[in-house]
DNA sequence: GTATTTCTAGAATCCTGTTCTAATCTGGCC
DNA sequence: GGCCAGATTAGAACAGGATTCTAGAAATAC
């Protein structure tokens, strides 16, 4: 009755060339269109190891997402935390993500192009305590500065595609070759629309301005 | 020798109930999950039925995203030309999305959640030329604004995700039930947004003000 | 060193997209 | 009305691929 709950040596290992495999092939011909064999191929093992350490193609898919996404955020938390106005988490929220598109490409395709994976129990439940962990943090950096006039009193909701909405569509033309400056040429650009589009009427001891 | 190439009376109908049946289906269970059995038993026709109008189960989702985007298009292309101001254009744009959402609610929710349909040449080259022609509408409408210092002079790839990207990330939060305001309460905030970020320095007769 | 669990392997199964062949229907024409 | 060509429908047959299953090899705990 000793239930030994460890895992083997070379395992990690295992996993990450089936990761990386999948992550090629669906880039390269699309989730539905890629096979078991493909991966299986292209990671050099066995379908059943393939399905003892994912529980199906979903399961590859969903592993690549929720890791993706946590990396991610954890970035921007952590980059979050160095900084000291509203305009400077601002401009980091839009510089982070194209620095980590920047940084990811593969990945970024991957997560850009891969709204409806089918997503099991486990890891929609996963994922949602991600974001909701995600955006409380977010939420609460940024809250100060709401109430303190810097930023522009908004319905919550709209912050985030507000800030960005805008890099992530240009983040996803990119990837797909619909647009040719890289995006560190243009994060600027974004972080300014950002910016103007959520910095606050009050002006360091000016009173509000238009309306 | 006389190849008659009409279309029977109930043609349309049967295409459409086909189209119908299988936006429910892709809607409630992705794309991939759903069964060609499942849109045939929802539409009440044939697999040969299916196969004879639709090439696969991929055009049968090609034509739905194809004419989806068409008509969202279309759209905002009579909109812009009532439009009179910058600022009416930029505002049109966005309206006209929130709007367009609102009034196509399971055509938008299809449209927004599949970005990795599997489009067959046909459909490729069919997606693009709409894209080349819209874009180039749109871009001949807005160029004297920029040219007269209405709107800023920015890289012309961002214009299009500054102005869109977050209203489209807010319908896609809203579609999927992650955020509650209804896009006619938070449009304007976003048209707001957009135009704050892309306005031109010069306020009709009025030196820059900031900066 | 042995018991137990993890991991690998690949054949067998089942499901589903697609193809194929044979009808049936429609609309134009005499 | 009756005939024809093409359009449409039907559903059985096929093919390919995701998943399951069974057995054995490798790793780890004791």
């Amino acid at each position: 009755m000793s239930r030994r709950s460890t895992v083997n040596a070379g395992t990690a290992d295992r996993r990450q060339s089936i990761l990386s495999a999948a992550l090629g092939c669906f880039n390269e011909l699309g989730i539905e269109a890629t096979t078991i064999e493909q991966i299986r191929e292209r990671a050099g093992c066995s379908i059943g190891s393939l399905y003892h350490h994912f529980r199906s193609k979903e399961g590859v898919a969903s592993r690549l997402f929720v890791d993706g996404i946590a990396d991610l955020n954890a970035g921007l938390i952590a980059r979050l935390e160095t900084c000291e106005s509203a305009e400077a988490g601002v401009r980091a929220c839009v510089e982070h993500y194209a620095e980590w598109v920047d940084a990811h490409p593969e990945l970024a395709r991957f997560l850009l192009h891969s709204r409806d994976i089918n997503f099991s129990p486990e890891a929609k439940a996963e994922l949602k305590a991600m974001y909701h962990n995600h955006f409380g943090a977010v939420f609460s950096w940024f809250g100060p500065f709401v109430l303190s006039g810097d930023m522009k009193q908004l319905p919550p909701e709209t912050y985030i595609p507000i800030i960005s909405g805008p890099i992530e569509d240009y983040a996803r033309l990119w990837l797909s070759g619909r647009a040719h400056s890289p995006l560190s040429a243009v994060a600027g650009v974004f972080a300014d629309a950002a910016w103007a589009a959520v910095a606050g009427g009050v002006t360091s001891g000016d009173a509000r301005s238009s309306v």
